[in-house]
DNA sequence: AGACTGCTTAGACAAAGTCTAGAAATGTCA
DNA sequence: TGACATTTCTAGACTTTGTCTAAGCAGTCT
């Protein structure tokens, strides 16, 4: 057991992921399934650009263009959600459910906090005319022995 | 009243940015107090890219390295904090208090929400062996009028 | 003066992400 | 089937934020 990255990460199955993609309006392409079948396979957080090695350790190949493309497609069909939490890259989330997140600096890991561990406070008044998008809460948390 | 960006914002005297440098153990160099003079003149959120502009439409010139030096600095020494809301850019927060923000989507604007404003959410338990950072809540906004 | 320190600087560089223009695939219909 | 339109994919140029390096500059000490 070492630190290495999943050699062999989960897919769904082709048909999961084409029937998840039509259910979501999105015309599944070859490139748009073989990015789903890693992406959707379980929750987690993927930046682009570690979606587009995994990808690309099997057929078919995927330009950097259309992951992004695909991406940007995913998250308007609400597929995914976009965690903005390192100013160097987005983290992609296959977690739609409403949660939150702790975020380890130093290894750059996010986790999950599920809606019913978290207590959520109540919002104070919006500025006129505007309307909330999202909430998110964001626990950065550092190492105890690590100074 | 227009749209245009502050012709002349705010600053601090000399005196008081050299007063506040020294109170946070950091020398105030003429570019330093250029910097603090803007940035710590209230509470605000400027990214570098702004702050740059501003420093240097009067003396002394400071240049991209010395305000990326500069505003790490103000960050390890507790003048200032990062928020990370825009994928494309940190912005610098001169309001060091607790507190969480609305982020208006469309304008990229920040807005502090005060921690009286807001309840303090209850954290679940936390991975072992860490301890909590920061807890940032993120309210992102849209205009209620715009599709 | 010479040596040492800390600070600033230009500009090269790195990395994430966007854009463009053409190629390839797919669909429509006569 | 072939002609044409539409959608998707792609390489690679480009933009932007941010980092790094190596040299210069300004004090301080002896
Ligand atoms: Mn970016
Ligand atoms: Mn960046
Ligand atoms: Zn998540
Ligand atoms: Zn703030």
């Amino acid at each position: 057991m070492g630190l290495s990255a999943d050699a062999t990460p989960p897919r769904l199955h082709s048909a999961q992921a084409i029937t998840l993609l039509r259910e979501h309006e999105i015309t599944p392409t070859p490139q748009r399934v073989a990015i789903a079948r890693i992406l959707l396979a379980r929750a987690q957080h993927l930046s682009a650009d570690q979606l587009l090695e995994a990808v690309n350790r099997s057929e078919p190949r995927v330009s950097k263009a259309t992951v992004y493309n695909t991406l940007g497609l995913f998250l308007r069909k609400g597929l995914v959600r976009a965690v903005v939490v390192d100013p160097a890259k987005v983290f992609y989330d296959s977690n739609t459910r409403f949660h939150h997140h702790f975020y380890d600096i130093k290894s750059g890991t996010l986790t999950d906090i599920e809606e019913t561990e978290i207590g959520m406070p109540a919002l104070p008044n919006l500025p006129n005319g505007s309307i909330v998008e999202s909430v998110e809460i964001i626990v950065r948390l550092r190492s105890r022995f690590t100074q």
